[in-house]
DNA sequence: ACAATTTGAGCAATCGATTGCATATTATAA
DNA sequence: TTATAATATGCAATCGATTGCTCAAATTGT
């Protein structure tokens, strides 16, 4: 019992029993009798005897730990469905071990390799914005373990998902804006080759078409969506003279950045101009007038995919398992910069 | 080699030599010859060998893990002060585990007996809001385990820990705020049990004593200091027709609060009233007008955090670990809500 | 009263990597 | 040429918990 850790040995001396006998009693093996469990309960107790996780990984090939990657956990949207795996996971006794991949390729792969080294049970993963290539995902699939993917999916990999209809959200902003009397939409994307942008942008699409509106190129400008791009986009749109009266864009962040710059313009919003963002960040609120924008529903995702993982990791014997996909509902939030008649 | 999963026997036998030797050549030891060293890593490439942490973590009795526990991810500030921790830990191969309390005392609890669980090395962690009981904490020091606190911390403890000097910032918020000529300051705090807002509420204090300004406690409001407590506390002042010219808050949330409660209210920013906050939060630069307010070094804090740890860690053997406290200037980041010569 | 069950607990191997100590081989010194 | 040192590798115990198998004692049945 060096450093003060006792272990099931230690106890098992204290008791003059074995620690096979110690760690039945501990797991609550119906092979020991309630005696001796109380005993042994009560001299781990006395002993502040800590459980090594790591043994009873190495031994069980189960580490009760799930490794979940998102490109930031410093985004409402991410941190909140961490919050949902978290619920579920810690219910069932496992800890989440939460990296950040910064939406960095290189940085993505580092952590999961490192994930795999501390012997995860599992993954969860959002993909990061700069990844185009998954063979560090097909790895982890390679060796049979359980991988969930959730938001920022891809189909190269058939693994379950979990993602919200990105593609509705955006017909349900898109067409919000035109009911509000919006005919020249400009819309704020990002690299179609991230699935969430590619099916924002198609719904946006399709609803400008289901009201006779044309698809205008002029008026989609894509960026990396940050603040700083917003900003920029929503300028070159104002100096190159483009006629618009409305703003639909895939992050909330970019919506900040034009609103700024049309306010700089003078323009009055929402009178002149109508906003409408994605992601529903908690400063959406916080803005001047306030923002409307799509909840992604994050944390019940996090508890869906958390479910889903638990459903193939209890699976994970049987040979066949189905990868399924899960796609929630978004919600569109109507706040004040979108509505010609303010609340 | 069950399950795709390749150990060092598997690379032993292939090559002949023992599970030792191969351990050795992974680990670069130099009584192995470079010849040896090249097959054995060539082997392991060819069989997709991946170290096994656990058992190393077992055997060596170091898991390279490092709990860190936080009030929440999802605050700027945090997530960077976790950044600057995991820039530190990954470049001496530590991998970072995140823990959120959500300023939940029981939580904190269970979350850091499933670190212990998980045989971390050691934890960093900022105490939750809630906790007024340190036991679990005393837990940890009596293991002999690293621990260093960061930011919410406490005096009951005799660890190392890296904070900013709440004082001076708040110090430097208020007298700011008197040099654009406010004199009537409402200062918004919390529990005075937590040692940051108690700092925060005395540096707003001496910087009005200096300058000859008496303290008027109906101007101090105590809260939970989220958005609607702001909000509560703001229209609470109106209400009771107290007097003020600018408000100071210790947190970034509340000030929000009371900036909206202020505008519907009728009243001009800055020109009325001009606002301080703290934190710097990002969106303290999307608000009209943006917010000044108090930058709290959280990479430089993360960073510093994690070399104090590592400092205990490797000086662990010796008995007698001085504890030590690294306290940070934070920086007043001046915006429009607090001047009346808007830039 | 004796065989057949049931119940409670011990033995020993195991998970994969590490490491102190021993050993075999080769190189260097005397 | 033989003793000595240096080099390269093997052997076996170990970290702490788990678990299939064995065995002894207690209980039940006839």
């Amino acid at each position: 019992m060096k450093n003060g850790k006792a272990t099931i040995h230690d106890i098992a001396e204290k008791l003059q029993v074995t620690a096979s006998t110690v760690s039945r009693a501990l797991n609550n093996n119906p092979r020991i009798s309630d005696a001796t469990k109380k005993k042994v309960l009560k001299a781990a107790r006395e002993l502040n005897y800590q459980p090594n996780n790591i043994a009873s990984a190495l031994r069980s090939g189960r580490s009760k730990l799930i490794g979940v990657v998102v490109p930031t956990a410093n985004r409402n949207f991410f941190s909140s469905v961490i919050r949902g795996i978290e619920e579920i996971a810690n219910s069932v006794n496992y800890k989440v071990v939460i990296s950040q991949s910064y939406d960095d390729y290189e940085k993505e792969m580092q952590t999961i390799e490192a994930l795999l080294n501390v012997q995860v049970d599992g993954i969860i993963a959002s993909i990061g914005k700069t990844t185009e290539n998954v063979d560090h995902f097909k790895k982890i699939i390679k060796k049979g373990i359980p991988l969930v993917l959730f938001d920022r999916v891809t189909n190269e990999l058939d693994v379950s998902q979990v993602v919200i209809d990105d593609y509705y959200g955006a017909f349900q902003a898109t067409e919000h804006l035109i009911n509000e009397g919006c005919k020249r939409i400009v819309h704020f994307s990002n690299s179609q080759n991230i699935n969430i942008y590619k099916e924002r942008k198609r719904g946006y699409e399709d609803a400008l078409l289901k009201h006779g509106i044309s698809v205008d190129p002029e008026l989609i400008r894509f960026s990396k969506l940050q603040l700083e791009d917003g900003r920029a986009s929503m300028q070159e749109v104002i100096d190159a003279k483009i006629p618009f009266d409305a703003v639909f864009s895939a992050s909330d962040y970019s919506i900040m950045g034009a609103m700024q710059v049309l306010k700089e313009n003078g323009y009055k919003l929402p009178q002149d101009v109508k906003l409408v963002g994605f992601g529903d960040e908690p400063f959406t609120s916080f803005t001047e007038p306030t923002l409307t924008t799509v909840n992604q529903k994050s944390i019940p995702m996090g508890n869906i995919t958390a479910e889903t993982f638990f459903e193939i990791l209890n699976q994970k014997d049987q040979t066949n398992i189905i990868s399924k996909k899960t796609i929630l509902k978004p919600e569109l939030i109507i706040r004040n910069s979108s509505l010609n008649q303010q609340k």
